[in-house]
DNA sequence: AATTTTTGATTGAGCGCTCAAAATAACTTT
DNA sequence: AAAGTTATTTTGAGCGCTCAATCAAAAATT
């Protein structure tokens, strides 16, 4: 069916909001200047915005509709199924995390730990770190298991994430060290990962008494205490 | 239908499985000597089961009924709703976890580091690493947000593991830094934790080319690298 | 006038849950 | 022990409802 739903993305800026409680009003004056990719932007992000309000198990076309202000149809018209658009969404969302951890990247400029902190620290950003964001993710990989089509959107980008951190690392052995090890590198890389993952389901599961600031200064203090000495020699 | 159903639990028998487009027998010779504690822990076991099988999205009453060999009804008359049954069988997935971990803990001996590892290895047994098992994890984290019931839950659990787990670590750097140093054991419970939850996630979302094997090994290099040098002055 | 986009009533499937009745077990009386 | 009585457990058809998806018609755009 389709292949490529679409890439990267610089959401559609979302138009109306819609006031449930409104009575309705007798012409909604719709602006449709926009070509379909800002319509689907807009639906895929009332979508995340419905996943983050009200979790995967009930979040419907109905509620997403209502999100976008638009109708259920519409939804259909423009992703052939609730599955379809519920994978657009999740492709979206990993979009949205790598745009802002290569943002962060190319921002930090030629010193490997340098760039290395600029990438953990983006994960603890208040935008990642945000109860909802968060839940959005598990919800996500909760169903990773049962919608195969979820793992192949995720394998995707992690795996680019996975070969430019491995870049940077291996340039932090090879100015620490003098020769590249790649090996080492490899395992700085999973370490690293692993334990932001881990920060991420305890911000998720334990949100009070473990703040975004505690995660954040937890994870760069591994990155000295841990990965820098792992470099040396 | 069911292949294996298990073997842990001690639940009742499963009675005659029912063939659905056979002529109905004559006797069915139920037998029933179990009490109602036995009856619902063979439930609860079906819909971890079924959970562990199609998901949470659609494990539903006629699935676990079905996994069971029992009808809907029943499911209704020992817990009240859905909702309830999911609930209990998160609680006894918790209490599996607890039990194989404490089980580790009391068979270590009298040496914290030896303890310590013993709770970290457990974590990695095959039980625990088994994907369904894993996949039913996220699962339930999936919808903590949504469903407050979980999160007390895991809260109840956890505080508990946290507990043992920093008594631990506290007599590590009593015998090692020769003052007990809390502030201290408890950062190594933390990163511990952190490290073998994200390990977790790698295992869950990556099952291919990230094996048990190597989740056990990182995290027993881990404790080794990471954790024992900062029990010493 | 032709095309694209949007609507919203409708359909049919599946869901949680109810409940009267049946099956079984437990208890009482003979 | 056997029969009769009560209590508990199990069934499964069915109710009301929600959902994803359909589609003919309407609206908006070209």
């Amino acid at each position: 069916m389709t292949k490529k739903e679409d890439e990267k993305q610089e959401y559609a800026e979302v138009p109306p909001k819609k006031h449930p409680e409104q009575e309705p009003e007798p012409r909604p004056r719709r602006e449709r200047k926009g070509n379909a990719d800002m319509r689907r932007r807009q639906l895929v992000a009332a979508t995340l915005d419905s996943v983050a309000k009200n979790g995967l198990a009930r979040t419907t076309l109905a509620t997403v509709a209502g999100e976008a202000g638009l109708s259920q149809g519409v939804l259909v018209f423009y992703f052939k199924s609730k599955g379809g658009l519920l994978a657009a969404a999740l492709h979206a969302k990993y979009a949205r995390y790598q745009e802002i951890w290569q943002a962060a990247l190319d921002a930090a400029g030629p010193d490997p730990l340098n760039k290395l902190l600029a990438v953990v620290e983006a994960d603890f950003t208040p935008e990642l770190c945000d109860p909802e964001a968060l839940a959005t993710w598990f919800a996500f990989w909760g169903e990773h298991r049962f919608t195969p089509q979820y793992a192949e959107i995720a394998e995707e980008f992690d795996a680019n994430r996975m070969a430019r951190l491995t870049e940077v690392c291996l340039d932090l052995t090879r100015q620490n060290g003098g020769a590249e090890d790649a090996s080492r590198a490899a395992q700085m890389v999973l370490w690293i990962d692993t334990f932001t993952d881990g920060l991420w389901q305890k911000l998720h599961l334990n949100p009070q008494g473990f703040t975004r600031e505690t995660a954040l200064s937890l994870a760069l203090e591994f990155v000295h205490d841990v990965i820098v000495p792992r470099t040396e020699r």
